[in-house]
DNA sequence: CAAGCGTGTTACGATCTCGTCGCATAGGAG
DNA sequence: CTCCTATGCGACGAGATCGTAACACGCTTG
């Protein structure tokens, strides 16, 4: 079902929650060592990391912090065990932007409940290698979008951004989503840059029904639906 | 903010908790008795609720499978306040739908986390979900609102204030709930900025039986039905 | 180095939103 | 009926927000 990296230096608990883990369908990966999970989160790219706040060598909150620095991380909900006295540490986690956290001892059932709930929560949006919505095809792999059998080629920016639209089209996409996804982090609130290449975009697409669509102090949304004009009498 | 409904026979919790959310801005209830936590959250229909799993005479999980029996009472999210020692409670507590449980003893700086989160997670379910009321469908994704099949975009402000309204047709919302849901707390007596907001709503609704009604002094009202005349007894 | 391309930034104008003002109007009390 | 108050409503302007063109910078290619 999800891939799920497990970051713990005991192995027992390590084989415990992977055990429950893969009984409840998900792909599971794990890592002992502070300083390898960045690496294997980017190589794996997990849809939800595990992390103990214990480690040897790193300290857990450092880990976090380095996952949430790199922008092909920064979007991998995690989870954090800590230990019952580290009641700071559990605050700093849910501050600096944790998903959830679990005091150890627990129990895996337990484990699993916020697992799902944090699944469930971050909609996973599934990259495939085409998208395609109405004449619209998105093709990841020429980075071209051709659009009722013409072609137009698109930028590395353009189809990050065009992949981000139409992963949900008719859904409103923030001006700081965008930019996080498309930039990695950043409230540049002040910025035209996201209004520079949507206007790009745009262009490209031409004039068909389906349009970026602007909706104001909101963000920007594709629309998979034609909308009708009302230029209707000439 | 929101309005919370603190559910402890502590009078001491009760004051911490209350004391820590107002600061925060919310409004908060409390309730001590396990038995009338339902008609007291029937009668305020708070945001969240806090619920102690240990009362006095009836069982805590016992009350939060009431909240969820009652349709009135089943979309409001419980986070649950346990001893330590009850996993198996925490653990029905989680299963039986509560949104996030804390274990004594907890900080109220970890209580106002907690609560942050699952006030946001709510409301971004709340943002997702759409909202019907006979023809006229709102749809808080697209901040749009659409009446028998014609779709009327409407502002951010008109939203909030239309959410509002349609939250509890039938029910007089005064000026000053509806200034402090749309506006932030206000006492502005003596401004137009309500009303003409209401005017630019009802524009865009346009003629149709349902409408947006005034009851002078009283305030403002979205009626589900259609009414002729207005047959007020009290 | 020159040219082309992708990208981010800046500047400026266009458009939209929203609160306020002034006055019109309606509805109730006496 | 008259008066008084609450609400309705059009218009206006400040500020927010967005669109667009032009430019600057870095990188690659020849």
């Amino acid at each position: 079902m999800s891939k799920i990296l497990v970051v713990d230096d005991e192995s027992d608990i390590v084989d415990l929650v992977s055990l429950h883990l893969q009984r409840e369908g998900h792909e599971v990966e794990s890592v002992d060592n502070g300083l390898a999970v960045l690496p294997m989160a980017v190589k794996t790219s997990p849809d939800l990391i595990v992390l103990d706040l214990m480690l040897p060598g790193i300290d857990g909150v450092q880990v976090h912090r380095r996952l949430r620095a790199d922008t092909r991380t920064r979007h991998i909900p995690v989870i954090m065990l800590t230990a019952r006295a580290q009641t700071n540490d559990r605050i700093a986690g849910l501050e600096g932007g944790a998903d959830d956290y679990l005091t150890k001892p627990f129990s895996p059932r337990e484990l699993m409940l916020r697992i799902g709930a944090v699944l469930r929560r971050t909609q996973k949006v599934v990259m495939l290698a085409e998208q395609r919505i109405g004449d619209f095809l998105l093709d990841r792999r020429n980075m071209s979008l051709s659009i009722c059998g013409k072609l137009v080629e698109l930028t590395i920016t353009e189809l990050k951004l065009m992949t981000t639209l139409m992963a949900n089209p008719d859904v409103i996409h923030s001006r700081s989503e965008l930019l996080s996804a498309v930039w990695g982090y950043a409230d540049d609130t002040h910025s035209r840059t996201l209004d520079t290449h949507i206007k790009r975009l745009r262009d490209k697409l031409g004039d068909h029904g389906r349009h970026i669509g602007t909706l104001r102090r909101q963000g920007y949304l594709f629309q998979s639906v034609v909308q009708e004009e009302e230029t209707a009498d000439a």
